[in-house]
DNA sequence: GTCTATAGAGGGATAGAC
DNA sequence: GTCTATCCCTCTATAGAC
């Protein structure tokens, strides 16, 4: 008995978490939801009161999950920088696969709404404040390490972002961009070393 | 007679390229354009028939504006790869700052519709065969040159992307940003010829 | 061309039967 | 816990006066 209703409740999120991740809050309807679910709009609000409810769950579970992989490995005090930096571009990689549409539903959300970042988890001391931080600054003192992060990030991120745009454009294959991104979990970390130097 | 209504529609219009960037379609209600017009929701409707009609108009705005700049750079026969790299570089930033919105914007939407792209623009041809992308590959011969392309692109374009999250986490006033993405002009041709050596 | 009023559809939420 | 039926508000679009 207990196992069918968190069962329910389970299959309910992990619809919403599809939906709402795909779509965003404001094109995502309930309706979807519970179809994609594969029952009634009705259980929704009986397992979490609201839409809005609902979709806070998922963006707490988002946003752990991107920023989750990130903190562990920057403030390992026992890591070279470029031990960070290739463990970083694979995991980052890897979970993009998985995860392809969690870096543009988390910016787009983010921008409508600031608040959720402080709210939610406390990553000012987790990124900014990192050890990760402290290697930079030590390895190129005259630029600020914010630079090196941000870059780092954007050569991650961009492509899976910009995916539709990629293929779209450029006539790739989904073998052919797979490859590509495999390509980019040695070769980020590379330009990362030479942009250091 | 003839100048109040154009200047009307085009109050209109610049009501919706402002919501509607920043927004997106699903989140945007006509009334609010029609209240940052400063005028009546029916007018809307008089001159562009419907929201998606409007829609589509910013849509292919915004566009043109996000490829418009590339396009010319990337195809120019006369200037060097260096060359290029800081003009775009420059002049990515520069109609950044004042079109902050524009690439989560057209990430977004063009992740739900990706048929936009063949509709509006033929980017094709004019990006990935593109001058540029022969004079990457001259360069470096054993890398596929749409990693350089996509590095590049993402180091501009994520920090305003990310915004929200940067200014949110690491404590950085609008002056600290303003300067950080000017040093990135300069920074970020420089890191890239470091990864084509 | 511009306004007010309203039709009409869609979507979030709930009542109540089972 | 799960379903059907329905309420009610919001939003797009239009009718019609001026």
């Amino acid at each position: 008995m207990e196992d069918k209703s968190i069962s329910t409740e389970e299959k309910i999120k992990a619809a919403a978490r599809t939906i709402f991740t795909k779509k965003g809050y404001a094109a995502t309807k309930t309706r979807d939801i519970a179809e994609e679910a594969g029952m009634n709009l009705a259980l929704l609000n009986y397992y979490f009161r609201s839409k809005e409810k609902l979709f806070e769950i998922i963006m707490a579970e988002n946003l752990k999950k991107l920023f989750g992989i990130l903190a562990p490995i920057l403030n390992d005090q026992h890591k070279t920088l470029d031990e960070k930096l290739s463990m970083i571009a694979t995991n980052y990689i890897d979970m993009l696969f998985v995860n392809p549409d969690l870096p543009l539903f988390v910016l787009s959300e983010l921008r409508q709404n600031p608040g959720w970042l402080r709210e939610t988890l406390h990553v000012d001391n987790v990124v900014i404040a990192s050890h990760f931080m402290v290697q930079l600054r030590e390895k190129k003192k005259d630029i600020n390490p914010i630079h090196f992060l941000i870059s780092f990030l954007g050569m991650l991120i961009f492509p899976f972002a910009a995916r539709p745009i990629l293929q779209g454009t450029a006539a790739i294959t989904d073998d052919q961009y797979n490859q590509l991104m495999e390509e980019r979990k040695k070769l980020i970390p590379m330009w990362m070393k030479c942009m250091l130097e």
